[in-house]
DNA sequence: TTAAAAACATGATTTGCATCAATTTTCCTG
DNA sequence: CAGGAAAATTGATGCAAATCATGTTTTTAA
């Protein structure tokens, strides 16, 4: 299942990171970050940084699962989750933007990491192999993103969810059977429908034997039957 | 007008760059990029570069008007227009993504200049200036993709077209009053929305004094009613 | 200059999905 | 462990917008 589940392709919501970019710095440098690095613990439910609010710190997540979002007119819209390792902020990187440009919460207990993002700003102007990988990490948020957008524009409710519950068995979770820790309810913002089709839409799944359910227990029995739902639907 | 629309902000398709990222190059830089910088012209319709192929070069838009869109089961969805001062193919700055990851073609005859991604890595890598600069166009276009994301996903078809067409006025020919080089269809494609959605939805707008349109004349009589469109509808 | 093709327009029909309404189940918390 | 709240479920209804069908105008190219 593993292997399946990562040869396929979602638009998935996650964006992995083989390497991070602060092993580019130099011992130096990195004393430099920790010095001045606290570490917080947020609790399930709670906003780890608000759209609108001056960015002083990058946030690295370091366990945990954030939900990234953005807001208008007390609509949100889900960008992207931040798993362990995801840099939260970077978009403030520009001087002239220096505020949140979305939202993040915490979908479960996470712990975050604060760095300076003047720090940062400091580093890409004299570490180039850090700049490289802070522009590597831009680059793949921005791939990802545009799958996602794909996702949620061009394909109906059947497909939507179906790529969601690969990207999370995939990228996620990382196995075919997983506790979600989300409720139908943030299932549905996730994939851009209401909380009934959600429901409506999973039973289908799991009458075709695509996936199987028990309360939160999610299992996923047929990976090529929801990949080809993404493609048709 | 002028004023009015660059007031209104819109999850606009352009984005505007203020200040050249090679303005940061010293003149030995400058003339390293020059030395092999090709330019090409195409012909409104052809493609600039493909999705999938190769990146070899990174392209700058020097005269015209490019669509930026991915592709994925015949299907399309535009990303952003390139304007004149866009960089087309950063995305492929990552050495394991060397592949356009969008198409790009020319909604009008379009200039553009070819410089090899090599050099732009390497600049990177050496000039903090320039990595900087890098960073803030990749951080602009994540922004402005977010609002189109949600004006896409989160609106009704009255607020897409609306929106579109704040952005044309306020920042892609930047006056009330232009000649529209886009067809309904291409309309219909930038907003999401069928194209004889698109010309109702216009006819509605004439009807409510908001647009004026004589043939492919396009003239925004109010664009703080459109706004109120955009916000409710 | 004329034929063919593309773009524009408008009315009728269909449909995917949200919304609404009403239960049942699960989960907390005092 | 009880009872109140939130979450999950199921069915009925409504609607925005796509699709279909058909006609008109404009553009293009031979």
């Amino acid at each position: 299942m593993q292997n399946i589940v990562e040869r396929i392709k979602t638009s998935c919501t996650v964006v992995n990171i083989n390497k991070s970019c602060f092993d580019f710095l130099t011992e130096e440098e990195k004393n430099l970050i920790e010095q001045k690095q606290v570490t917080v613990e947020y609790k399930k439910g709670e906003i780890i940084a608000k759209q609108g609010t001056f960015t002083t710190h990058i946030l690295v997540v370091s366990e945990g699962l954030a939900k990234v979002y953005y807001e208008e007119n007390n609509k949100s819209l889900i960008l992207r989750i931040a798993a362990p390792g995801s840099l939260i902020g970077l978009t403030s990187l520009p001087l002239n933007q220096n505020v949140f440009q979305y939202t993040a919460s915490a979908y479960i207990n996470t712990t975050v990491k604060l760095i300076e993002i003047d720090i940062i700003r400091k580093l890409i102007l004299e570490n180039g192999q850090f700049a490289t990988a802070i522009v590597d990490i831009l680059c793949g948020i921005s791939i990802q993103k545009n799958g996602r957008f794909f996702c949620l524009t061009h394909r109906q409710s059947y497909g939507k969810l179906a790529d969601i519950i690969l990207c999370l068995a995939g990228n996620i979770f990382q196995q075919d059977e997983f506790d979600l820790a989300l409720s139908r309810k943030e299932l549905a913002e996730l994939s851009g429908m209401s909380t009934e089709s959600v429901i409506r839409t999973l039973k289908h799944f799991q009458e075709d034997g695509m996936i199987e359910m028990t309360g939160k227990i999610f299992k996923v029995i047929d990976p090529e039957g929801l990949y080809k739902v993404c493609q048709l639907g």
